[in-house]
DNA sequence: CCAGCCATAGGTACCAATCCCTATTTTACT
DNA sequence: AGTAAAATAGGGATTGGTACCTATGGCTGG
């Protein structure tokens, strides 16, 4: 029997999980909360191998509350639900320490069962209507890739712009690349130009969009 | 059978993989490609279902091939091979339009066909050994968070950093706020003295990792 | 072959930011 | 209540980046 804790602040859905898991004779339910505080308070007791984690408890964030429990109990397999899916929050999940990641909306018995296996055998689990998602995603950038066609950065100038977000300034880069400061400073002006870029963080932001950092 | 294309631009791996599916009797590898463009030559007329994909093509960036082969042919599951983890590389292979992610050095036959059964089932297979990847990047930033509590900003500090990185002048800061100029200035040279920043783009740094953007 | 783009370079002027100071008031902690 | 830290404000000098010009040599595609 493996044991199961499960904090999530809607008692209808912890109902649902536990009653789910109850039934299939592998898993037992070690214990259940609604809020990030109490599910600290309770976790030195019972120790479960694996903690169905709710993202939205009322009191705690999410990631931090993952990060602790990932920190101070390392054998404690994270599987979180989490009602909505928002860009980055599948990687700060798993980078908080997670080995799963199920939207509410596909947590089904055999899902929910076929993450809870997954996971106890070590591997991550996925939801699979992520790739979904993502494919919506990969339209919208193509679109906006093709857009930005038009005010393409030359390869100096992208050149330029990866030694100014290095912290150089215009001198130190005409030093480096041989040329004259104006020089440096001319292209400046043209990404700024392109780029609509206001200042130097403007800059940066596009220089991080653009993968140069 | 399950028709398989592999893109690797060592003929080894290559070959190992070849010799992994060849010998399951499941799956068929009905292509083998050294470089992007001859990969993207050949999809159309071989359409795999699955495609193993090394990040680290010659003459291609990973993510952006990964992206115009999810985009044209989204049928096609794409599994990334990469050498080495870097931050930020799983999520950006995931969004862009991969089912799974193993490293090079995990990939032995058992894994490997599970990553492929686990991605032909529709679902998304991520490498175990990340887990523990993410553990130690865990133990980093707590370690690096108590480290920084020693030079800590003030949270007015803090207000006009978050300020500054959103592309904000001093004067428009100082007018937000209801302060003069010059006490913005202040700020801003405590800022840098505390932080040891160099110019603008080492702050903007700085804010990315006090997360403030 | 020529038009257009790119990379190169310089001049001038302006403004924003930075450095190096001093100094007052407010807040927080003992 | 008293002290330290934080927030406020200013002067003056310097540096660095930006705007708006002109101009030339090299490469490329129609």
């Amino acid at each position: 029997m493996t044991r199961i804790a499960i904090a999530d602040d809607h008692p209808l859905i912890t109902n649902s999980i536990e009653n789910i898991l109850n039934h299939t004779g592998y898993y037992t339910v070690c214990g259940t909360y609604e809020s990030g505080e109490s599910l600290l308070a309770g976790l030195p007791e019972v120790m479960p191998e694996v903690l169905i984690l709710d993202y939205h408890l009322p009191d705690q964030n999410g990631a931090q509350l993952a990060r602790s429990i990932a920190y101070y109990y390392p054998g404690i397999k994270i599987l979180v639900l989490t009602g909505f899916d928002k860009p980055g929050l599948l990687s700060e999940m798993l980078e908080s320490g997670c080995s799963g990641y199920l939207l509410k909306t596909s947590a089904k018995t055999d899902v929910l069962l076929e993450a809870l296996q997954t996971i106890c055998k070590g591997g991550i689990y996925i939801d699979k209507s992520l790739k979904e998602i993502f494919a919506e995603n990969l339209h919208r950038t193509h679109a906006a890739q093709i857009k930005e066609e038009g005010l393409r950065l030359t390869k100096r100038e992208l050149e330029i712009l990866g030694l100014i977000v290095n912290e150089l300034s215009s001198q130190e880069i005409a030093d480096r690349l041989f040329i004259s400061k104006k020089t440096v400073d001319n292209h400046r002006s043209s990404i700024i130009m392109k780029t609509g870029a206001k200042n130097n963080f403007a800059l940066m932001k596009i220089a991080i969009d653009l993968k140069l950092i």
